[in-house]
DNA sequence: ATTTAATTCAAACGTTTGTTTGAACATTCG
DNA sequence: CGAATGTTCAAACAAACGTTTGAATTAAAT
């Protein structure tokens, strides 16, 4: 067995620990204790918690990004040159983002919780990596969206897809509560049939009326 | 004018740092600073910087119950002997949540930024606290939404309701990402349009399949 | 093997943190 | 009035914070 590099202990530490106590109340050395490194590493690995933070975003956020493009453009090739029906540009939209979500061994479950939190966030850095993340995303999906829901609105459209989004990130985020107020009828462990649930209501949602 | 008391000036003030920098990155100093009171007001008023938290969240959430209730109510007197549209329990529901989120007068879209963040916060204090508020509301809700919902199974009502959170909270927390990335179409001060809005999309994705 | 660079480490830096203290001030009540 | 209670205040407390430093150690390159 091969031991994880210095920066990527961090990482993970980092994730678990920004996740659980927020990005200012999870302290260096409690992620360097946690990562078993010193206090010092953070600082010559990554030059500070601030540029710390945006690499946890960073190892996550990217590949999954990718993911979803790449999910659409299977279902934009197999449609040929009819378009692509809503559920599967929905399908390719949570899809992939809940299943990293439910996907320990790439510690989904965590970076997800981290990454509610800091949607909420004003911190300058932060928000603009976000919203740039988020850009590129709808920049792809927004033909493949208004061809699938040709009667709607602008205003209609980016309110659903508003909505959308608030779904899906507390979905993503907060994989207990359901279990909790469900009384164990749901099981967000079945990851494939929340998204199946989650990609019928939302489409219901958005052609709705 | 009679100003306010110190007590108050420490929750407004207290309730806006929770909401911009997070429960521990808003500091004591911070909040007495902005509320032109002595550092040491807080113990004295509130014990602790936990119980202030506490204090903020009470005084917002006991009156947002109380009016979602009254409001079905209200509905279900109108209604008489027939059952609730499934629009009306939802806008009892979301309604008065979306109006205090925009009623600036008490400081609306601020507490509802504060609570988008606690949602994930587990500090089991406060998890508590939210909670044991939604399941009160839940439990008086129930029963019209199942009424109005009768083909659904409780697998996808849960799930759904879970969705319908989610979408409620992303809406309320975060008013002015929606005004960016349509472009200014989307106006989140048009309050009853957004709360419509909502509903619409809800009630379709309820409703789905 | 010797030099060079990359990495780790313990220790300390100056701030800022939540909390406590005891005296000063204000208000209320007998 | 004076006693008593409620409230504010400046100052200090120890602890924890992010960050920096310079020497010790390891790995790579010559």
């Amino acid at each position: 067995m091969t031991k994880r590099s210095t920066k990527d202990r961090i990482l993970d530490a980092s994730e678990a620990l920004f996740a659980r106590d927020g990005s200012s109340g999870a302290s260096l050395r409690a992620i360097t204790q946690r990562a078993k490194v010193n206090l010092a590493a953070v600082h010559y690995h990554f030059g500070s918690k601030d540029y710390l933070l945006e690499a946890v975003l960073a190892r996550r956020l990217l590949p999954l990004n990718a993911e979803r493009i790449r999910s659409l453009e299977a279902y934009q090739q197999k449609a040929g040159r009819k378009k692509v029906r809503l559920e599967n540009v929905i399908e390719a939209m949570v899809g992939p983002a809940l299943r990293l979500s439910r996907d320990e061994t790439k510690g989904g479950r965590i970076f997800m919780r981290l990454l509610g939190r800091l949607v909420l966030e004003p911190d300058a850095r932060v928000q603009k990596l976000l919203t740039g993340q988020f850009e590129t995303v709808l920049k792809k999906f927004e033909p493949a969206l208004t061809a699938a829901l040709p009667h709607l609105e602008p205003q209609d459209f980016f309110w659903r897809l508003h909505f959308l989004v608030g779904s899906m990130a507390h979905t993503m985020a907060d994989s207990e509560r359901i279990r909790l107020i469900s009384g164990g009828i749901c099981d967000p462990d079945d990851t494939e049939g929340t998204i199946q649930c989650l990609v019928t209501f939302l489409c219901g949602g958005l052609r709705a009326k």
